[in-house]
DNA sequence: TGCGCCATTTACGTTTACGTCAATTCTATA
DNA sequence: TATAGAATTGACGTAAACGTAAATGGCGCA
């Protein structure tokens, strides 16, 4: 029961720094509010992928960070790598149109949505064979005579 | 042009032990008739997939060997790992039903089936987010005016 | 002031299936 | 016999995304 109750009561204390009515989280927070651990948002940091404010050696979460957490999230749904979000993400320029960034993030989207789709046929080849063996294999069971090996070419 | 012919004239040259007609294969054919690399033979082997039989200390693999192969590799299309190709294929007795063998083999294979429909469904929400993403990229493309962040929610 | 909990840093471990040398030997052929 | 082309073993590297452990620090509260 030491818990800052879910993220309200934890903006008020100690600020100095910035003004606005800042939403700061700290790690555990963080952690509980987007599903990944503690060891995940370090490791994130390690990357280069977030750069959270430190109160002393603490971890200070802004409304920015969410925002690159949830576009890191976003991508390692579809599959990109973390140097892929990366990369995408170290081109964004507060002030400009970020057409380079969007370009960018076009081409390895085209890029993954092929390798997506390829996966996808690999693993339908997959499940047709898997499940052509499986029906070999269970009439091999029910005929529970002919003992032959199971792959022929 | 010092190959062995594809196979035909390797057999009958220096066999002692063995005496039905042979088509022992060294590593080098294998490779090429399975389209795996020298490592991955010996890597094999190393983990106890494959055991080749030896002259000196060249490997000669037989028939048997190639049966084995196939099945390593039909296993790694559908996504078993080697331990659990190992696994199924240890429990392969010449003289037998072969039943708990085939059990395994079954069971296995209707959770392997489970996963790669699991994964499928993954691949098909990833490739569907990324269409919604791409499409949003290409209208901020378009509509060269109104810079704003990619995701929002 | 001491307990309990949260946090931090550093570093090594895990998993899978090989790739990539390096050093050396073996073998076949010209 | 020299030499090129196989083949061998051994060891280290790779990729991704963290897990886990250990030692330590700081905070709130009874």
């Amino acid at each position: 029961m030491k818990l800052i109750s879910a993220g309200e009561t934890a903006a008020n204390t100690n600020n100095a720094s910035v003004e606005v009515g800042e939403d700061l989280s700290r790690i555990g927070e963080m952690a509980k509010k987007y599903g990944v651990t503690l060891r995940t948002l370090r490791f994130y940091e390690d990357k280069g992928l977030l750069h959270p404010q430190r109160d002393g050696s603490t971890r200070l979460y802004t409304r920015r960070d969410k925002a690159r957490l949830k576009l890191i999230l976003l991508g390692r749904k579809v599959g990109f790598s973390l140097r892929d979000v990366k990369q995408m993400m170290d081109l964004y320029d507060p002030k400009g149109s970020n057409t380079k960034q969007l370009r960018l993030a076009l081409d390895k989207s085209e890029k993954q949505l092929a390798r997506l789709q390829k996966q996808r046929a690999l693993i339908d080849d997959a499940i047709n064979e898997l499940g052509g063996s499986m029906s070999a294999v269970r009439q091999m069971l029910a005929e529970r005579s002919t003992p032959q090996a199971s792959v022929a070419s």
